[in-house]
DNA sequence: AGCACGCCGACT
DNA sequence: GTCGGCGTGCTC
């Protein structure tokens, strides 16, 4: 049985007369309490018989698939977590495993037997005869009397309790609805996905700018997966900020898709869970949590934006969502289709080595141009003291001002200054929790760190030297830049677009609907603001700080830059008017600015390619990060130390560290890192679990593995 | 993950 | 004298 918990396995349960089969789900006894679990198999024999306690019963929910239960146990096996932790992301919804409860409705009795007749009873009587079954609550509504009356005539028998089919969750979507017309390169791309469901597990990458129509073309496929009676999983990579995309989905198939993200509501959950495992909702798009749902009949999982790193999760089990869409859609023995505008160089080197089909789609189409992408040189146009646009930037944003057109500035950089220092002592205001400076947020009156949460007030005296507040703010974040531009142009409407101003779906909704309708004429944000919008007269973006993000040791810092500049870019022009894009810079020869400027990405990645290739990391060489941390640091250190001394000696392994991981300290809790390198033939699961057996830690201190590291940090 | 057990400060 | 804080240990 394997329980939704972080167990290390597979526990053994006395089975009674019930039959159970493996995929069951079931209610098991653990402790003094009942958990829902799912049949793995034959118990192993591992625990002593006479310890066995019985299963309490099979639980009526539909067992969850074997290729299901397969891809829990390789994920597991891959990312080194309990299977069982793997398990909890597939029963997610623990609620959705009990019977659905009955809806209940009323209708007229055929053969009613003899009772009191009164005017409420009339009424009640007429309108059930008119209506279809309702429950009592609505038919006294309709009926216009008090639920008493509708009680009292069915404790009469004159109306019959009667049990409605539930109603659809998921429309079905329309596949004869008129779509796009596809160009000659669009209709190619289209033609070779669709040869593809027919041929068992592949994957392909749509490579194209943005606008050259991606959506469009994956559509395709989605709707002939659909029409051979299959299901389909979309994943974005943030599925709350895709308003957008549901429109086209929408003005394609007629209707909404099943969604499937962090922030449903339970019921909404619920349904979801049980109508992807009936098999009624045909079509999900959803969060990287998607793939662990229960599908049953699923034949084409597509990847939108599969080089956003939100894809990658951190916590808990550390997993790549494109990376395991892959890997379920080889379980499952069908296509996966990735698209970008800004492939991976994972995705690229897949392509190059033959392993991954290419399908690329060059233009922007109904005629708009690519954005002119040129770089200002801040060491020679420094912004004056104390600002952070340069004067090209501002006599930018002065014209298309005056056009009447909309200007986008783009900061990866929340709150007002990232950094707030004494002026008297220059101590600088610090989390007492984490290795990070406390952020000042100005409009929200307070400092935030942004790792854990912990706020304050501006103090009224230095925490050290507590002089009288004489705190500086160093350096902007967007809610600054927003107050330059308001003093720049008093009259434009500008607004602040970060996860703090845009929280959830509806705000991100609404702030898209203020800019498409031109209620905001300069738009200020992170790097919220790249993700795929399209706003028809937004003309120029600005980029504040290009540099930000090209330092500390990353391996993908350039990759990363060079994709989040592109995706800001591409929100320039991308109707009939031409757009603009200013990158402050002060490295502008820097190879990412090079390629943003000259377009040449190929060259570009090529170079990443070959720099990666040359230090062994990935995707030529394998890669995992192991962070121990507790909060009593000479535990962690002296663990590390243990670790350090039992590391793998074996040709084509490098192990690194223990250095401090980039937070030295988060949430209280004080961190070490090791990263391990080795040749893609070395199996380095084996070598990590061997490892970790050799020298156990504490247990006030927590090992994660990270296999395939994204965040340094 | 829960939920118990188990040892040290502020209350009736 | 107890109530209860959450550290750590176990659950087939």
């Amino acid at each position: 049985m394997m329980l939704p918990l972080p167990l290390g396995g597979a526990y053994d349960y006395a089975v009674g007369d019930e039959a159970l089969r493996p995929g069951d789900f079931v209610e098991v006894p653990l402790g003094n309490r009942l958990v829902a679990g799912v049949v793995w198999g034959a118990g192993d024999g591992r625990v002593d018989m006479a310890k066995l306690r019985p299963v309490a019963h099979r639980l009526s929910a539909r067992h969850l698939p074997e290729v299901s239960r397969r891809f829990v146990d390789w994920v597991a096996a891959y990312t080194l977590a309990p299977p069982g932790a793997v398990l909890k992301m597939a029963m997610s919804v623990p609620s959705a495993l009990e019977p659905v409860p009955p809806i209940l409705a009323l209708r007229l009795a055929a053969a009613p037997p003899a009772f009191k007749d009164t005017a409420a009873r009339r009424k009640v009587m007429e309108a059930a005869g008119r209506l279809p079954p309702l429950s009592a609550a609505d038919l006294a509504r309709e009926a216009g009397v008090g639920p008493a009356v509708v009680k009292g005539l069915v404790e009469a028998g004159v109306l019959d309790v009667v049990e409605l089919p539930p109603p659809p969750a998921f429309a079905p979507p329309d596949l004869q609805a008129p779509r796009a017309e596809l160009s000659p390169g669009q209709q190619d791309g289209a033609d070779t996905l669709v040869a593809a469901l027919g041929g068992g597990f592949s994957v392909q990458l749509i490579d194209g700018v943005t606008g050259s129509g991606k959506t469009e073309v994956y559509f395709e496929a989605v709707a002939e997966a659909l029409a051979r009676g299959k299901q389909v999983l979309v994943l974005l990579p943030e599925i709350a900020l895709s308003a957008q995309w549901l429109d086209r989905f929408r003005r394609r198939f007629g209707v909404r898709p099943a969604m499937w993200h962090s922030d449903l509501g339970d019921a909404t959950r619920r349904k979801t869970w049980r109508a992807v495992a009936s098999g009624e909702a045909a079509i999900v798009v959803g969060a990287r949590s998607g793939l662990f749902l229960p599908f049953h009949n699923l034949g084409l999982i597509v990847v939108d934006e599969e080089h956003d790193p939100a894809f990658k999760q951190e916590d808990h089990v550390c997993y790549h969502a494109r990376d395991m869409a892959v890997v379920r859609a080889r379980l499952g023995g069908f296509p996966v289709v990735l698209a970008s505008a800004t492939p991976s160089l994972e995705s690229l080197a897949n392509v190059q080595a033959g392993r991954y089909g290419l399908i690329h789609l060059p233009d922007r189409h109904a005629g708009a141009v690519l954005p002119d992408i040129v770089p200002v040189d801040l060491r020679r146009y420094p912004p004056p003291r104390g600002r952070w646009l340069s004067p090209q930037l501002v006599a930018a944003l002065e014209e298309v001002m005056a056009a009447g057109e909309q200007a986008m500035l783009y900061l990866n950089r929340r709150g007002y200054a990232p950094l707030t220092l004494c002026r008297t002592c220059g101590h600088r205001l610090q989390c007492p929790h984490c290795t990070a400076w406390l952020v000042e947020h100005r409009s929200a009156g307070r400092l935030i760190c942004h790792h854990c949460g912990h706020h304050i007030r501006l103090p009224p005296k230095c925490p050290e030297c507590e002089a009288e507040a004489n705190f500086a703010a160093c350096g902007p974040g967007v809610e600054r830049v927003a107050e330059e531009a308001a003093l720049l142009f008093p009259n434009a409407r500008i607004a602040v677009m970060t996860s703090d101003t845009c929280s959830g779906p509806h705000a991100a909704a609404e702030f898209v609907r203020r800019v498409s309708d031109h209620e905001i004429d300069l738009l200020v944000g992170t790097q919220i603001v790249a993700k795929g919008y399209h706003f028809p007269m937004l003309t120029l973006v600005g980029v504040v700080d290009a540099d930000l993000g090209l330092d500390g040791g990353d391996l993908r810092a350039g990759e990363r830059t060079h994709q989040l500049l592109s995706q800001v870019a591409g929100r320039a022009g991308r109707a009939e008017r031409p757009g603009r894009v200013l990158l402050q810079t002060y490295q502008p020869d820097h190879p990412v600015m090079r390629a943003l400027r000259s377009g040449e990405r190929d060259a570009f990645i090529a170079r990443e390619a070959e720099a990666r290739r040359d230090a062994g990391m990935p995707p030529y060489g394998r890669l995992a990060a192991l962070i121990l941390s507790g909060a009593d640091v000479g535990i962690v250190e002296s663990y590390a130390r243990t670790l350090a001394k039992a590391a793998p000696r074996t040709e084509g392994v490098q192990v690194l560290g223990p250095a401090p991981a980039p937070m030295a300290l988060l949430r209280g809790r004080h961190r070490r890192r090791f990263l391990v390198q080795s040749a893609r033939s070395v199996n380095l699961q084996a070598l990590l679990r061997d490892w970790l057996a050799r020298a156990a830690p504490p247990k006030s201190v927590r090992v994660q593995v990270d296999v395939d590291p994204y965040s340094f940090m």
